[in-house]
DNA sequence: CAATTTTATAAAAACGTTTTTATAGCAGGA
DNA sequence: TCCTGCTATAAAAACGTTTTTATAAAATTG
């Protein structure tokens, strides 16, 4: 069932037909009532290709999770856990605006090639990319015109040219929070085990941590700080090594994954969370607050930051001169039970 | 940049360029590299909507999520633990056959509105539908010939009729092995707090349970059956209450995420898990793995059934005479540390 | 070497919309 | 009354492909 189908059950011209799908004012009540009886009847809805291709661009953004952490050759994307909560809400808030969702993961070069197509070939009129990305893929994106918005990216502080918004969350404040929280508790040999070497979260969640402890009056120990890499076996490595050397009486870890691996080298050490050591996270995943004990983290407002995100790539999409933005949503210390005061 | 002045930069016609696009054989091998030259050179993609409108068909798929547990008036629709998993695999598989995954969630009956919406405006050429449903708007859809294939359905039993493909875990065999698991250490007093009531899913895995006591030689006790629905909260509820009474020595739980409320109640009570309580679940999320003790549960085979339900799909699309199938997936229990001999 | 088939490729039609242009009918003003 | 401007709507053009049809040139056949 098409538009001219319609237009000849209706007894009127394909235009007339158009005119009341799209709502628009020139026609008489009572030609659209008969028009819109016989689309009901027919259950006629409108070719969504020829709508694009007639010029008025598609209803689908896509939201690529970057995740290149992980082994991807021929394996699976594995997807960070704090992705899903964003699917979720990028989802809805889209919906919400009466557009649809295409997902894809980028695990490795190649897979900018699918993306590409997909904003090459009009599939989708705008993109979220999510994840720790500092890829010239997406700055060639951006430079040829296409919507972008990213959410916790590595560009914020070189490239600000770009036409397309950067969303970040505080990373600097949460670290900072996190720290003077373990100082307040009376800590002194604070270790912090970082996150993959040279992204732009783990420079500023370390950047937070140091600053944290400048505020306190402690001294930075170089032994105290050493490279993760957010994932679960990293933070596990990362404590033993770091419980061979003089112990920390409290660790903050750039995410919960590592936060988690972590509380198992130390359970394997036979210590205590929070009796030997205390524990600080960050992101907030769901097995966070299933821990024994639950984990004292900062919380990531994935919520505010994928509706920010869509309702922001919403806007780009439909002003037509770019422009560049940058938003840094505040984060929150949630604590639970995996810290205390040092004996 | 479109093909008709790609054609004018290569010297040819409209029709060549689409040939070497497509990759016809028709072509010979010089006017092939010269197109493909200026292909690469002005960077061209074609069109989507244009190729779909003429007829080549979208290589775009439907990813819905059906999760209606949960209260989603005005809300966001929360997704099931795991989802996550099955999201990632059908995006994995869908992209190693050169498809793209439109994902949705589907929480009350207007976002049904949604799902048609994409079906009949020819945005996806098939969809695949996860979680629990039993919604006369799948089989309408199925009746109306679009291409379906349905993760984890209600329907397997009394619909056998339609045209789709229906991928189930092998819920009662999961279920069978867990309780006979438990049988096996010697427990006589197995609980079981059930699934959601009516659904396929939950009365497969009672079923399970059943036999399995039966097969033991234990006899059915009604009290030591409490009906759940599937979320955290309904365990920790139905656990507090099975212990009101005639305390169990271990307990089957028609999930994980019932499993670990359930264990939250159990400890609550001042019992210990696995000392004065048994515990299995179902599913195998990613938390299970993390809790305190590690929990002993049914895997689902999340990765096969993805890449089935994938493969099946395309296999859907591109024959067009159409057809029912069910696949029964098989399942493996994952024993951990939530379970010990009664004392 | 003429007749026929094959090959290479151009031109045209089709896909289903939206948007622009054109036109007929009619109301209002001079 | 005649012109002007507005309303309702039809017709046509445009979007960018693929597919079908047509045709000229080249190769093959008897």
């Amino acid at each position: 069932m098409n538009s001219k189908e319609i237009a000849k059950l209706a007894g009127v011209s394909r235009s007339t037909v158009s005119r009341v799908v799209n709502n628009y004012s020139n026609v008489p009540e009572e030609t659209r009532a008969r028009v819109l009886e016989v689309i009901k009847k027919y259950k006629y809805v409108p070719h969504a290709s020829a709508r694009v291709l007639a010029g008025i661009g598609s209803n689908i953004i896509g939201l690529f999770m970057v995740d290149k952490k992980n082994d991807t050759k021929g394996k699976k994307v594995s997807m960070s856990s704090y992705f899903l909560p964003f699917i979720s809400g990028v989802i809805d808030a889209a919906n919400k605006n009466n557009y649809h969702v295409l997902v894809s993961a980028v695990g490795c070069a190649e897979d900018y090639r699918r993306v590409q197509e997909v904003f090459y070939n009009k599939t989708i009129s705008g993109g979220i990319f999510i994840g720790e990305q500092n890829d010239p893929e997406i700055e060639e994106f951006m430079k040829d015109g296409y919507k972008i918005v990213s959410v916790d990216n590595g560009m914020t502080q070189n490239r600000r040219q770009e036409n397309g918004i950067i969303i970040n969350a505080d990373n600097f404040n949460g670290a900072y929070q996190a720290t003077r929280y373990l100082a307040g508790l009376g800590h002194t040999k604070i270790a912090h085990i970082t996150g993959y070497a040279g992204q732009f979260s783990t420079v500023e969640r370390y950047g937070g941590y140091q600053k944290a402890l400048a505020d306190s009056g402690i001294a930075p120990d170089a032994s105290l700080v050493v490279t993760g890499n957010y994932l679960r076996s990293g933070g596990y490595d990362a404590t033993q090594k770091l419980l061979e050397g003089s112990g920390p009486t409290a660790i903050f870890y750039a995410n919960d994954s590592m936060a988690i691996g972590g509380m198992q080298a130390i359970a394997e050490k036979g210590l205590k969370v929070p009796g030997d050591i205390s524990v600080v996270g960050f992101d907030d995943i769901e097995i966070s607050s299933f821990m024994q004990p639950t984990l004292t983290t900062v919380r990531l407002p994935t919520d505010t930051m994928s509706a920010n995100a869509v309702t922001s790539l919403i806007h780009l999409m439909r002003s037509d001169t770019p422009y560049y933005a940058s938003y840094v949503i505040p984060v929150d210390l949630i604590l639970r039970q995996s810290c205390a005061a040092p004996k």
